[in-house]
DNA sequence: TAATAATCGAGACGGTACGTCCGGTCTTTTC
DNA sequence: GAAAAGACCGGACGTACCGTCTCGATTATTA
């Protein structure tokens, strides 16, 4: 008689449409209201879609603004050609390290990116199991850059092949996600000049 | 989102009786139930309050946390005799890092202290100006600790001089902050005993 | 003072099993804890309906109660076999109207009348709009059937032709209404008799 | 230790300033705002006067309205001269009523006249432990006017002897009175002229 | 090509909490 | 000891969203 709510959704009669007006309206949302004032409903309007198609599809507002994001990256991606994303290797570690955590830096100003990602970040903090999902998605595949880079530079002898590059690489990046996630200093290109500067002089060989 | 400030309320009429009973509840829910379901209702039902007097006293629930959080601080600290707190200093820096950030650990796993500055940073993280007022109350008295330490070592020679300790303590520091907040690694005594050791060979002098 | 009525609800989704719920509840605070102490809370609550239910439909609590006790006039009508409503006319103008305020004695003492009908008679008092609403819906109709008995006496010569039936009326009626409103004097049988007796005489041909 | 409220306070001690400022506000905020948005925080605060001595000395806000409008009656009577009030008796009854009762409707037309009044009227439709101190102190004295009018008229044969003068008065008085209280009519020398006609006819000698 | 079935936009529903207002009590200080 | 002031507990106000639930109207297979 009545429809069976519990009962999986059908994948392939999904609307498209409805999708990306979703991911559109909920990444404006938080932009423009920020988060706390992001709603479900909201979010439906804004996508001229009926609030049952978001419940679903997704389980919470943080799980919409989690694909929202992660799709951004992915269209980002698709229209910058796409080379497959890595550190550069020029030979010079301080170099390359540098070069990243600038480009880092840029993308932390960019208000399209800040909003939702800090948005997530915060529901991250107070929710482990969306954390340890937006970790998985988003944070990981970036670190796992940094442990390629090192291993390449433990190889060539650049840094002491007893070091552990997974959390090496937390002198570089932890200081900066700190800065940036509670507001504990500027956040400057001079500044990650210099982590990098200190933080590879522990890694280096004696 | 705060309250009409309409004249503000006499502060030595304050019941002093209604502000430990609502600190109290505030930090029991927060453990008991989690933030977000934490409301100013049930802080106000469970300490037996009118919610008028929550509202006539703090612009929103973040605040009383922060200040139940800062309140709870100073009570232990009271209670245990309250040295005035400082990073040892046995004249060994390494030994003197790895105590004190295996006491952090210990903290960070304390479910009565975990809950509420959780709930706090995630705060903080969306809302800049709790996140400052987060910083300059609770982090930044912390790190000073820090600083004065490096100070220390870098009058003993043990770190250059021309190191910045308020950015040098970032490498012990942040990335600990990192792994708690954003869950992404274990964390345990291992772990922070080799940030002290990556870190401070980045700083002694070469 | 009322709701936001922005786009008004869809009528024909209203819900009847809420509607009749929130007219039962209405009725039944009014009568046992009086029409102050009646809430749109309470209402709300005793009817197992949300308080937005109630919003949604009616601007106040005096309209909710209006509508209940329209309602509840219908229902009595409808189970009373529902003859169309008039004053008798046995020829006897005197005996005929002696008969009907007997009966509306009656229906003044009746706590399940009384209490609803002085709450939304007393609301009238003080807020004209709904004084005016209460009177067109309630009164007025009730009223006609006198004008229209009067009128019969009238072509039967029992009533001076030259006589306004519509302020004719009040002298039978005001009376009542305002011992009974007001409490300003015993209301019996008796007194209604002598009403028609001291009233008719001045309609009556000289 | 503590005050016991429920002795009654010393009247001997009873500031007349305050008295008079309170009633002064009530009567301008039931003109201005309404009674129900007539508060007793709001009268207390026009009033300069802690919310306590009002409570102090009356039990409700209909109570001090009542005095309120009680005393602005006996101002009013003072200011004004105040032969001790009577309907006046030229001989001829009919004239007397009629002017009785155009100078009813002239008061029932005046705002300061009318918002208390009706406010105060309201509350005892609703509340009959009022409503009968309404009647007892403002409406029966004016009633007992025309008890004294009618039976000067028995006296001169112009109403017929076994006539009850308490009930005749109300052919007269009603009807104005639910006009005035329902919105059931309009309110004209014309309507008060034709009551008196209507009603002076079944009372006088057949 | 029509019937069938699921998604969709829409929005009413029972609830919960919001932040405000006021009732009536209590406490402190002033007169 | 009354009075001005106003904090306090309690509770209702009217609003905003939550997540669930119908309700036609598409829309896309399946018969």
């Amino acid at each position: 008689m009545s429809t069976n709510q519990s009962a999986a959704p059908d994948v392939t009669r999904r609307s498209e449409r409805s999708r990306r007006a979703i991911y559109e309206a909920a990444l404006a949302l938080v932009v423009e209201v920020g988060y706390p004032r992001t709603t479900i409903e909201g979010i439906a309007s804004r996508a001229g879609v009926g609030k049952q198609t978001i419940y679903r599809w997704w389980p919470s507002k943080a799980d919409v603004l989690l694909e929202a994001f992660l799709d951004m990256g992915e269209q980002a991606a698709q229209a910058a050609g796409q080379v497959p994303y890595t550190i550069p290797d020029t030979g010079d570690l301080a170099a390359d390290l540098r070069l990243v955590l600038r480009a880092t830096v840029d993308e932390l100003r960019d208000p399209a990116f800040e909003a939702p990602s800090r948005a997530l970040a915060a529901e991250g903090v107070v929710n482990e199991e969306l954390g340890r999902r937006f970790v998985a998605r988003l944070l990981e595949p970036q670190l796992q850059l940094y442990v390629d880079r090192l291993r390449a530079a433990q190889d060539t002898g650049d840094v002491r092949p007893e070091v552990d590059p997974r959390i090496a690489l937390e002198l570089f990046v932890s200081p900066l996600a700190q800065r940036w996630l509670q507001y504990t200093g500027p956040i400057t290109y001079d500044y990650t000049d210099t982590l990098v500067d200190y933080a590879l002089n522990g890694l280096a060989p004696r």
